[in-house]
DNA sequence: CCCATACGAGACATGAATGTCTCACACGGT
DNA sequence: ACCGTGTGAGACATTCATGTCTCGTATGGG
């Protein structure tokens, strides 16, 4: 059977290639896709058998990172349990894809792709009711919006994979730094 | 006098478009000369008039972008007082800059550009010491770093200011939204 | 050992953005 | 009313990323 072959080693390699991708313009969206081929470490030439042009491979991205980013949301169970707890298994779970989270939120004015979009507003909705059962449960403060809350998640879990990629910050930390921050502030408190 | 003339309206027409530029390229960093120009309002021929090219506008951008957020820096003297006010007046102060301080924020990468490194390591290190301080007088807590606390404020920073361009937050919320998360956190607490 | 498959390197054409130019016009001051 | 300055519109040439191609090579399975 000539699909077999074909199909043992191709997926590794996209997926391979979309992390570096997606590192790499969510940072700088301009990159070349020769840039992009290099930190992936294929050639260019490679990069386009695997996707037809840069739109195919954007479109992927997009793809693979709502995918992600819905597997760890998934998986962190927001739905269950205190809010706060789920805040933190989030960001544990959201963290190892903060490269593609990244590039979602950064890039996602760029989409005119109903179905990225779709995707994305999913997500968007999932991870504001968690902040809005936290306020009707008492345990979250009624004058940051969810829809705030959910873009300061975004925000920060950004800011902490490059903090982490540039050394500002251990990546053994980010999630500590996030959540702790996000839930508790940055003041100083005696209960804590 | 053949100056006078050419001093008077240059400066205002050139902030302006900077700060439509500003304003763009944060949140789309592709955009063409001819969408920069749109942005601000005039042609793509004027815009070439005023910046010799690409390159010279980011330039100009960058230099315009420190100064403006060393002004802003400068007029929050969060040197003097309560770190936690100082923290509320810089957000203040930073808030209409917001722009300027995206771009800033999620380009620096691409700057190879050993003046406006500086700049910003000042501004980088001026905001770290307002935390330091906090910590040392007991007002800030210890297992989040300065350096981190610093990149989350200006990460907070920009996320309001695309959530208020984009509707998902109101404008006069935007201040309190980002002090008070930074600040306090998002848990609900008794003394609040 | 041989063959198939994927890869890297590089040449090449294409197209879009860029940068430069000219010309007509609107406006503001004299 | 006139003139100077700055602008918008548009016509170019050029550069550079992109997309497609070929060829030589390494690797892994049969």
């Amino acid at each position: 059977m000539s699909r077999m072959g074909y199909s043992r080693l191709m997926p590794v390699d996209r997926e391979h290639v979309l992390h570096a991708a997606a590192d790499l313009l969510a940072r700088k969206a301009t990159a070349s896709m020769d840039e992009i081929a290099k930190s992936a470490g294929i050639s260019r030439a490679t990069l386009h058998r695997h996707f037809a042009g840069r739109d195919a491979l954007v479109q992927a991205l997009g793809v693979l990172g709502v995918q992600l980013v819905e597997e760890r949301l998934a998986a962190a169970r927001i739905d269950e349990g205190d809010p706060v707890d789920a805040v933190r298994r989030l960001v544990t779970e959201a963290l190892p894809v903060s490269g593609f989270l990244a590039f979602l939120y950064g890039e996602n004015q760029l989409f005119e792709s109903t179905a990225m979009n779709e995707g994305w507003e999913r997500i968007d909705e999932h991870v504001g009711a968690l902040f809005r059962r936290g306020q009707e449960l008492g345990l979250i403060r009624l004058d940051l919006t969810p829809a705030w809350l959910t873009e300061a998640l975004y925000a920060l879990i950004a800011a902490s994979g490059w903090s982490a990629q540039e050394g500002r910050i251990a990546s053994k930390d980010a999630g500590h730094m996030v959540s702790e921050l996000l839930l508790g502030g940055m003041i100083r408190t005696v209960e804590k």
